[in-house]
DNA sequence: AACGCAAACAACCGCACCAGG
DNA sequence: ACCTGGTGCGGTTGTTTGCGT
């Protein structure tokens, strides 16, 4: 996994190292965060010893060194967990991670790449999952889940979607390839299909709820 | 044992955002 | 309003590891 060390300059002549963090440098970042704080990370690394970057130093604490970091496999139900919120929030890897404790966005960012991926693209190919949107005369007030036959979403989940960030991306890596839309016991897939109007990838999901809103006005 | 390839993952890079001046 | 520095995020890269041949 390690990258060779190395070391570069950079501008101001300071030489910077780059590569694998050594135990030694992991001890010294965190004996000076324990013993100072995080204060400015540009700043911290000259103070601490160390001849890196504050971005290689922030990385490096925030994906391995602060406490309550979970090492080791994930489990099957945090595979699940990751599975669902990607399908609500797509790419944003700091959301999905803020809802597992213990975990990094780097390392959920890793394994949904790595191992994740290739399966549910295949998966997207062969088995469509619908996503039901229900749009009620509220903005705030919007719920996504997916069709009961197939959910583990919880709508309580999807009912604390922000307004209007957390509506996420469709694109290639996104398992919503359709959603139907009710107001009342109104659905409106059919009124927005005849309108000319396809889904497709990299469609931003909030323009189109925008877009559906508007035909129950 | 040697080699090739894919998987795994740590870390870098570039960009966007935000706060303060 | 604009500029600048610091921070956070997501995409990507590069190296190691493991496994099959």
């Amino acid at each position: 996994m390690a990258r060779c060390p190395r070391v570069d300059k950079i501008s101001n002549s300071k030489k910077v190292k780059k590569g694998t963090w050594s135990a030694e440098e992991d001890r010294k970042l965190v004996a000076y965060i324990m013993r100072y704080g995080i204060w400015n990370w540009t700043h911290m690394a000259e103070p601490a010893g160390l001849e890196r970057s504050g971005k290689s130093c922030r990385l490096r604490w925030m994906n391995y060194l602060r406490p309550n970091i979970k090492h080791g496999n994930i489990t099957k139900e945090e595979e699940e967990i990751i599975i669902n919120l990607h399908r609500v929030f797509g790419n944003r890897w700091a959301t999905i991670a803020s809802r597992l404790p213990g975990r990094t966005d780097n390392e959920i960012k890793n394994y949904w790449n790595t191992r994740l991926k290739k399966r549910f693209v295949q998966e997207k190919l062969e088995m469509p999952i619908a996503c039901d949107v229900k749009v009620n005369s509220n903005p705030n007030n919007i719920l996504i889940h997916q069709n009961p036959s197939i959910s583990i979403l919880h709508q309580t989940e999807a009912t604390n979607l922000g307004f209007p960030h957390d509506i996420p991306t469709l694109n290639a890596s996104s398992l919503c390839p359709s959603y139907e839309v009710h107001h009342g016991d109104k659905t409106l897939a059919d009124c927005w299909h005849s309108q000319g109007n396809i889904i497709g990838e990299d469609t931003n999901l909030w323009e189109h709820l925008l877009s559906l809103k508007d035909l129950v006005q």
